[in-house]
DNA sequence: CCTCTGAGTGTACGGCGTACACCATCTGGC
DNA sequence: GCCAGATGGTGTACGCCGTACACTCAGAGG
């Protein structure tokens, strides 16, 4: 009524993934269900089949959202350096979406966005000097970590403050010596009390090295 | 009627759990619903509840169930083949349970039992004369490879005939050149043109000697 | 005997993805 | 200028999920 032109901005694949990525990096995964989606942009949950599949169509969309945010290779580096700036621009742009990892955990198709990253991946190897073989074990070995991300096992991001979690830890001392003794010793490592935990940052990329200084051990020795 | 001992066999946490695994053994995770647990125990779904606080508890249950199937660890031998040991262990306790892996990654607390299994394992490390440190370090490089299985990324577990997925790899190769070249190394290999794509055995035994060995070499250097 | 407890029941709610029939608007061919 | 068809948004409904809550009913202890 107000107007013929009344911002009626008509629906669309991307709009309906923009909205889905948004949804899900505020509100956790579960936030982007089709009945959230379509309230969030006015319009009523059938109306996103009409610009997608199905749930695990848009799930796909939304993952190629995130993996399109990963930078290019950059030339001219040595493929160890290289591979491993690829990897942490990956790991960067996961950790700008947390559910993403997860999400990517659950697909069992790779899309083509996905395919496409595999594939320069694997070019990234050859061209390194490692044989088609190496190249194919080094792929399977780096699992997720290609993606940016390690299976991070009971991440328990617990929000609860961290001396409460320091008691939990003394509690289990005698259940769990050697746990307890690990806790005890990272807490130490930068001198506070409680302290903030692991790096996972540092442990990222120390495990990629490990991987990466083995596997070039692994190409030189052929 | 039939009789006053007409076989009623009474709920209990571990006859929930045993039939839950066994469900999702057979159907998948989707399988072992509260419903469909209950129907299959010939009682109400909400009959469950007087004896599981809830379905997270419960996969939590399974999940203990699974882990109480990995061997403890050989005594006696050198701290490396003895990790392997017992990961491959592990990882034969997952491939009964196809389901579990992705339960697994989808906690966010461990249980005791889990709890247990870790303490072991950081324990192996130890006696082998791992410092605090590098076993801190290596427990997260190990990831999820510690509870036996990787991140399988996108494993199809294509129901497609092998030709079939053979002609849909040629399709893709102009568009994926890197990946198709693999592809075909990897079917040349074994001498079959199709060829039973890679051997998950292999790869995970690949990955995780790759990284033992990678921490056997930094543990020496220290 | 009578009451209390605890296992199993029944009903119901709110969430999910989505099939299907419907309607409104805009477009191209005559 | 009109009418047919496509295209995009709507409304209703179904079957699944986990689970809250009020109940019944059998057995145990005083």
């Amino acid at each position: 009524m107000k107007s013929t032109t009344e911002t009626r901005v008509p629906l669309s694949p991307e709009r309906i993934l923009a909205t889905a990525v948004a949804l899900a990096d505020t509100g956790g995964v579960e936030a982007a269900s089709m009945r959230k989606i379509a309230q969030e942009l006015g319009v009523v949950p059938m109306a996103l089949y009409k610009h997608v599949a199905n749930k695990d169509e848009l799930l796909d969309g939304m993952l190629d959202v995130v993996v399109a945010e990963i930078d290019p290779p950059e030339p001219g580096l040595e493929w160890k350096p290289s591979v491993r700036a690829r990897v942490l621009s990956a790991r960067r742009a996961l950790l700008r979406h947390p559910w993403a990892s997860r999400v990517m955990e659950s697909r069992t198709q790779p899309t083509p966005t996905v395919l496409a990253y595999m594939d320069s991946m694997i070019a990234m190897f050859r061209a390194g000097g490692f044989s088609m073989d190496l190249t194919h074990h080094a792929m399977h070995a780096m699992g997720s970590r290609i993606m940016g991300f390690t299976q991070e096992l009971f991440n328990d991001n617990t929000d609860a403050p961290p001396d409460a979690e320091a008691e939990m830890y003394t509690a289990m001392a005698d259940a769990y010596p050697s746990i307890y003794e690990l806790f005890l010793s990272v807490s130490h490592d930068d001198g506070s009390v409680v302290g903030p935990g692991c790096d996972d940052q540092f442990e990222f990329e120390f495990a990629l090295d490990l991987m990466l200084d083995g596997l070039e051990a692994m190409k030189d020795r052929s």
